[in-house]
DNA sequence: TCTCTGACTGCGT
DNA sequence: AACGCAGCCAGAG
């Protein structure tokens, strides 16, 4: 899959709300695919959440969107190879304090921010 | 049109 | 506990 071209009016839609609740993530938090896909009404599966996450990165940078507090629900960073290097997104959550060992963030479930709860 | 492929998840076996 | 599988939906070929 590549990145989209000519996104709909609805696909760019969708993009836009993903990246908002993005930006929404405080530094030294992570939240998921699917809280994010839960939190926007599930209209679209998870996987249009990382989807639009290829958009959002070189689109709007690291600094708008900050793509690497959005890992998958076992906390797992399976977007870094999108990334400018295969370890930025490790560095980019360490450089805020979250600790990454093996790919794998450490402290998840304290370190889980859902927006269905921060954001009601 | 049809098929395949995903930065995913949850459920059933 | 490990796997398989279907649902999710948009692009590319």
């Amino acid at each position: 899959m590549s990145l989209p071209r000519n996104p709909t009016e609805a696909t760019r839609n969708f993009f836009e709300e993903v990246q908002e609740v993005v930006r929404l993530v405080p530094p030294g938090r992570v939240t998921t695919y699917g809280a994010i896909a839960h939190y926007l009404g599930a209209r679209h599966g998870a996987r249009m959440v990382g989807y639009a996450l290829i958009a959002a990165v070189p689109a709007r940078g690291l600094a708008a969107v900050p793509a690497q507090r959005v890992v998958n629900r076992n906390g797992l960073l399976t977007g870094r190879h999108h990334f400018a290097t295969p370890t930025a997104m490790q560095e980019a959550l360490e450089a805020e304090g979250v600790q990454v060992v093996d790919d794998e963030v450490q402290d998840f479930q304290t370190r889980f921010w859902d927006p269905q709860l921060e954001l009601a």
